[in-house]
DNA sequence: CGAATGACCAAGC
DNA sequence: GGCTTGGCCATTC
């Protein structure tokens, strides 16, 4: 393996997740492509599972603009934070990504 | 080293 | 809108 997938694939996942802005958020795709990385949006989604504190996790959705967490692995506090941020969720439990998506990559 | 795992994704019905 | 199928990839056992 590269050096740089050996030195901790993580740590650039959470580089990138740390740059999104409070009531923006970003989908598993797009950060993965962000390190490049396309296609190992399923491995972003290992490193949010043991992501330090600094990183703003909840801002970090899938490519339908829902949360994929279950209820029993933190959806209600992922919802809670996005609503805190201002990001408004539909009934359908979406979000709007024209609207809150993160445009900077 | 092979097989399983998971906060994914796109395409089809 | 909701479910299924096949493909991706790094990490873990």
């Amino acid at each position: 393996m590269k050096p740089e997938t050996q030195k901790t694939f993580f740590s650039r996942v959470y580089t990138i997740v740390r740059k999104i802005p409070r009531g923006k958020v970003a989908t598993y795709g797009q950060i993965a492509r962000a390190i490049g990385a396309p296609g190992a949006a399923r491995t972003v989604g290992w490193a949010m599972r043991v992501c330090p504190e600094q990183v703003p996790w909840h801002r970090i959705i899938n490519a339908r603009g829902e949360i994929s967490l279950r209820p029993a692995t933190g959806y209600h506090e992922q919802r809670a934070r996005l609503k805190a941020e201002g990001v408004h969720i539909n009934r359908a439990g979406k979000i709007d990504l024209k609207k809150y998506g993160w445009k900077q990559i």
